[in-house]
DNA sequence: GGGTTAACCTGCGGGC
DNA sequence: TGCCCGCAGGTTAACC
């Protein structure tokens, strides 16, 4: 279930694998992976084929492939999306969507690019940029702003740009439960279930407490936390708990290894012993400590 | 306009 | 063995 960190390990992936290439032949498999690209398949084929790829960038959880014709290829991995850089000989996956292929006077691993996806809850579609053109700095990194299709959720609490106090005013404004709120990709985002059951999990904070109850250092607290838990899943190379998620190469991340909550039920918790309890919550999983984060008398879900 | 819910989708595991 | 159901959950349209 890829959330910033795991997106973030595909992006540096595809920094290394795709970046400077032009790609020359598009393969859309199934167009429910282009669904968001309204003109459809043969217009997100055309839009590409010919372009160069000028970097790899990520806002949250969605991900962005500038192109020298000024738009970007936008993707999200929704629940099961991966983006493979293999060899073209490589037998196709199961769940194989879109295939790029690139130039092979710009593209010296002679790889290719896949977009696969099980679920087909991600998908891919060519943006135009807003707030600057994707333009290209002396150094060969990509510039400019965003796609518009990127522009409505905020920034990420990994960008420099994150604006700490806007986000703790935003928070204790919210009539709302704290998981609720950091789940809301338009106050901060990236976060998803996992890392907020761990960032929760650090402060300790129960994922029902009102985020108008919640104190300014608090809610700093919080931040700090779900800063911290993306960094270092990030230096382990993202979650895995099967095969869904990977890095650009295949490789499973390492940090599910350190996880103290999330779909650690009947665990013992790693502060106080307490078996970890499962809530229900908006129709999938809540992990938390009852001893450590105890359910507030006036919750919200 | 902010908060909340359901639908989208496929594979897998458990129960019968 | 095979069928059915619940579950996994990010995003968004639709509703309140």
């Amino acid at each position: 279930m890829p959330e910033l960190p795991e997106v973030e390990t595909v992006r540096r992936g595809l920094e290394r694998g795709v970046v400077g290439r032009t790609v020359v032949a598009v393969d859309v498999h199934h167009p429910r992976a282009v669904r968001r690209h309204e003109a459809g398949a043969d217009d997100f084929r055309a839009r590409v084929e010919g372009r160069r790829l000028l970097g790899a960038r990520r806002r949250g959880k969605y991900l962005w492939l500038p192109m020298d014709s000024g738009e970007a290829v936008v993707g999200h991995l929704g629940m099961s999306g991966q983006l493979l850089v293999v060899p073209p000989d490589k037998p196709a996956e199961a769940h194989l969507r879109v295939r790029f292929g690139f130039d092979p006077s710009t593209n010296p691993g002679g790889r290719e690019l896949r977009f696969v996806d099980q679920r087909t809850f991600g998908g891919l579609a060519v943006v135009p940029m807003v707030g600057g053109p994707a333009g290209q700095s002396a150094d060969g990194l990509a510039t400019g702003g965003v796609p518009a299709s990127v522009a409505h959720i905020a920034l990420d609490p990994l960008d420099p740009a994150f604006d700490d106090d806007a986000f703790v005013e935003g928070l204790r404004r919210r009539r709302t439960g704290v998981k609720r709120a950091l789940l809301d990709q338009t106050l901060i985002s990236g976060v998803g279930n996992i890392y907020a059951d761990e960032a929760l999990w650090r402060v300790p904070l129960h994922w029902a407490r009102p985020t108008d109850t919640l104190p300014r250092p608090t809610a700093r607290a919080l931040l700090g936390h779900v800063r911290d838990v993306m960094t270092e899943a990030i230096a382990a190379g993202g979650t895995s708990f099967d095969a869904l998620y990977v890095s650009v190469n295949g490789v499973s991340g390492l940090f599910d290894r350190s996880l103290s909550a999330y779909g650690r039920r009947d665990e013992p918790c790693a502060r106080c012993g307490t078996p970890i309890r499962r809530d229900a919550f908006m129709n999938r999983s809540s992990f938390s400590c009852p001893r450590c984060q105890p359910r507030p008398r006036r919750a919200r879900y």
